[in-house]
DNA sequence: CTAAATTAGTTTCATATGTAACTATTATGC
DNA sequence: GCATAATAGTTACATATGAAACTAATTTAG
């Protein structure tokens, strides 16, 4: 009986763990920021972004963040009723609007980013600073390989 | 400006890392069986669950597979439907419904397990089988620190 | 034994998300 | 130059998801 080799251990099985472990730690980063600051997940990449690279326009963000223009278009139309981010015009070509964050969003960012990143510190706190490295690594190249995999598929 | 310390680098943000990771990852496994069986992510799992442990109620399905129960009374519904899975009746317990896979779904599992699993290995073929061990092992202690810290707070 | 509390599962409602169609603006081909 | 194609962004529709209310069955307290 060949199929005894081909058990599906959920438990083992890599794109589930994965996905366990991403969940976990974005609900557990969430409850950081939803609650005192009234962010989505998307909000809270939009403006991590912003608070990040300068001006960018909504495209422009979407690829930094891996999000489709229509959740960031989304999500900036939330942060401009809240007055969290600025628009400002591209005179050479009025298609596009490079988005920045206002001085009331940078100071919501300039709260939410200690939190996120201390955050981070206790995650990480269980592994050595070797072992941190090697995660990243190791967590990079499969990345890598599942760009390769899918953009050959 | 001791802030200099306090930059948020998006792209080495571990939350971050972990949730485009697990994305990529489930949408290229997806692709695998979405078109040829039509079946959902969620749907998927509780079908990997069964196929895995015997019987189980849907609670028992989503401890399994870390899923709300309105989840997987969704994806159940959907799977009975196209009758790939069967329900019993709990003589002793009649809120309980016992699930297994039917004929049909045990058929389906057969024919999609070995896609899962070739997947799984070529994205593991960047990484030589100490590093595989390595990411696993690392993975599963952020995971362990993760629920602890969640259930601290 | 009976009322209250618990548990399994479903349904409802409000929100979130993705795909595709749409508007406005700019670039390209002839 | 003008029709066509391409690009930035928004809107619309259809589906997915989560929280809370609900139903049915069982357990517990007194």
């Amino acid at each position: 009986m060949p199929n005894a080799l081909q058990a599906l251990e959920l438990e083992k099985f890599l794109p589930y763990r994965l996905s366990v472990l991403a969940q976990l730690v974005s609900e557990s980063l969430h409850d950081l920021y939803t609650q005192p600051f009234g962010l989505s997940v998307t909000q809270w990449r939009v403006m991590a972004a912003l608070g990040r690279f300068a001006p960018l326009t909504a495209s422009e963000v979407g690829q930094r963040i891996i999000m489709d223009k229509v959740a960031v278009s989304r999500a900036v139309a939330g942060l401009l009723k809240r007055g969290l981010i600025e628009r400002a015009t591209d005179r050479s070509d009025r298609r596009r609007v490079p988005l920045r964050l206002s001085a009331h969003g940078h100071a919501m960012h300039a709260r939410i980013v200690p939190l996120a990143l201390a955050y981070q510190e206790r995650l990480y706190e269980v592994l050595s600073p070797v072992e941190r490295l090697s995660f990243d690594a190791l967590s990079d190249r499969l990345f890598a390989r599942a760009q390769t995999l899918r953009s050959a598929a």
